[in-house]
DNA sequence: TATTGTTATACTCTATAACTATA
DNA sequence: TATAGTTATAGAGTATAACAATA
């Protein structure tokens, strides 16, 4: 078969090339998962971290996804604007706002969790069953040499 | 503090948060790595892919590198201002471009891969011996699953 | 008529700066 | 004075559409 190519010169042979494409895999399957749930990878990725704690405000969940705070302002406009989150001002300082899940919120966070789930499955197919752990740890090794800036918490 | 965090609800808990950091950290370290010789990524890319082999039409190129033909117009002027690549049209079809290296593309060339794999090495510094060319391997195979399409060749 | 390369344009994503309201 | 959130703006990066030259 011809579709082989071990040629010198591959773009494959280039790590930076195989992270790109491998994550761009990964967003086209993730993106195909959380569609019928109506959210976008950046309002999933703020969903998930909502749900497993207490209410946050915009900062901390900028800081924690690494994302800019103005880019926090336009997700929650429209995870707010899907009953999904609700704006709180913080009653021990009314600067901050609180950021909670609602009902609908905790429903469509299950939901999407499920299919983002599946999403990662079937991303990983190619591998042996325990690669996709390995997979896993060995990014992270990789991410984790420089911590996130946590803000203000 | 407890730089480690198990926590639930972590955003490194998401496979596309980790693939995506870990390109960006790679990315940096190949951008600070590719500088002093006076190429970007894209740049890089294709330098590499001419260094291995006969010289390509742009179109050649932009698909074997996964980007728009009219993305390769831009890198090409760049390559060419730098006396990196030369233009010539292509005898046997004068509307294709063949682009070849120069003296000097060739040495830019073996200087930066050198650069670049040095940066590839600090990325995988964090990975025990072996596993760097595992996850070669699993990303590779992961990247796979279709092939780029490969227009005219 | 179809294809290569080019240009101009638009779109996405994200960051920077300035403003408000609170502290 | 400093901080949280907001808005407007600008900057990468990339794709789409129309055009000229060639097949």
């Amino acid at each position: 078969m011809s579709s082989e190519r071990p040629a010198a010169g591959e773009p494959s042979e280039v790590l930076a090339y195989l992270l790109k494409h491998a994550h761009q895999r990964l967003m086209a399957l993730a993106d195909t998962a959380l569609a019928p749930h109506g959210l976008d990878r950046k309002e999933f990725g703020v969903l998930r971290v909502l749900a497993a704690g207490e209410p946050l405000s915009q900062q901390a969940l900028a800081g924690l996804l690494g994302v800019d705070p103005t880019t926090m302002v336009a997700v929650l406009d429209a995870l707010e604007d899907k009953g999904i989150v609700t704006r709180r001002p913080d009653p021990a300082d009314r600067r901050r706002n609180q950021i909670a899940l609602t009902a609908r919120g905790q429903a469509t966070n299950a939901a999407a969790e499920a299919a983002y789930a599946a999403a990662e499955r079937e991303f990983l197919a190619p591998l042996a069953g325990a690669e996709g752990g390995e997979l896993r740890r060995m990014l992270l090794a990789l991410v984790a040499v420089e911590p996130p800036p946590s803000k203000g918490a």
